[in-house]
DNA sequence: ATATTAAAGTTGACATGTCAAATTGTTCCT
DNA sequence: AGGAACAATTTGACATGTCAACTTTAATAT
């Protein structure tokens, strides 16, 4: 179904590409100040945790895709995480070009010790918003970035 | 009203913020693109230029509030829009540390021709999402912005 | 089979973002 | 008035993000 909007554009967050920066801008920071309070975590060594944890031992590539971030940064990120002891690699069996991520026994304890403080700041977040209204937000969200794959824009 | 939730976590996506980190992450890569496309300004040359636009002569800080933004960054980054004869700068007549930012006409010409391509790029974004939806996506938007300024969390 | 094309990961160059200290001008207090 | 406390902006140092080229290994197509 199809919409068309009456659009003024009054104010830069008529935007919703705006809106959506300047919210993204306070929970990034907000996320860096709780993972620095309570442990040595970046927000994208914390997320890369996550992925690992939740996927069965996903390749670099795997892992760029789940978070949406670049091979490259991602690459060395990856790198400082297994010097700082975070994570471990194996080479894949079968396709020799392909690491295998794992994380390391500090890793799976930092996660535990953090989980349960992550997920009290979500639920904080959460707390004005009914799960009705969770549920079609990542509806929304959903649809906003089917849309934003489609190549031609013109 | 609060709202207590089972969260099961089996996937990344759900905490919010991850969702919406990714979603960030698709939408500044179209973004980039678009203008690239259409113009030589970045994302945040073209976020502070409708800054400008909408309010009255704007100052760094003031801009900075709206965009959610380093100050120090802007700094920057107004000073490079200065060279490119984008922004104008005078020092105000009251207070002397604070300058007030205007779009030149370069700017103003630019504005003209790429407003469009944003909104139909807007317009693209929203297509399958409902006017209801989209009151709701904003109103959800703006309960998790007012939760992320609480300062404690635990 | 072998040549072409593509995928996984790495690297370098350079732009952006973050944080804190420094600078300059204002305001408030006594 | 004189100084402490503050606000607006700038600067420096350093972390992160982006883009494109490059290496190695795999898949595909003659």
């Amino acid at each position: 179904m199809k919409h068309r909007y009456a659009m003024s554009f009054k104010n830069p967050s008529s935007f919703v590409t705006f809106r959506l920066a300047k919210l993204q801008s306070r929970l990034n920071a907000q996320g860096t100040a709780i993972l620095k309070e309570n442990s040595g975590l970046s927000l994208v060594e914390w997320r890369v945790i996550q992925v690992i944890r939740m996927f069965d031992n996903p390749s670099l590539s795997q892992i760029a895709e789940h978070v949406q971030m670049d091979k490259g940064q991602l690459s060395r990120k990856i790198k400082g995480m297994i010097e700082k002891g975070l994570l471990k690699s194996r080479r894949d069996d079968g396709d020799k070009r392909i690491q295998k991520l794992g994380l390391t026994e500090k890793a799976i304890e930092i996660n535990r010790r953090l989980m349960p403080i992550m997920e009290q700041r979500q639920h904080n977040l959460l707390s004005d918003v009914t799960p009705d209204e969770l549920d079609l937000f990542y509806r929304v969200i959903d649809k906003i970035e089917a849309a934003s794959k489609i190549r031609d824009i013109k």
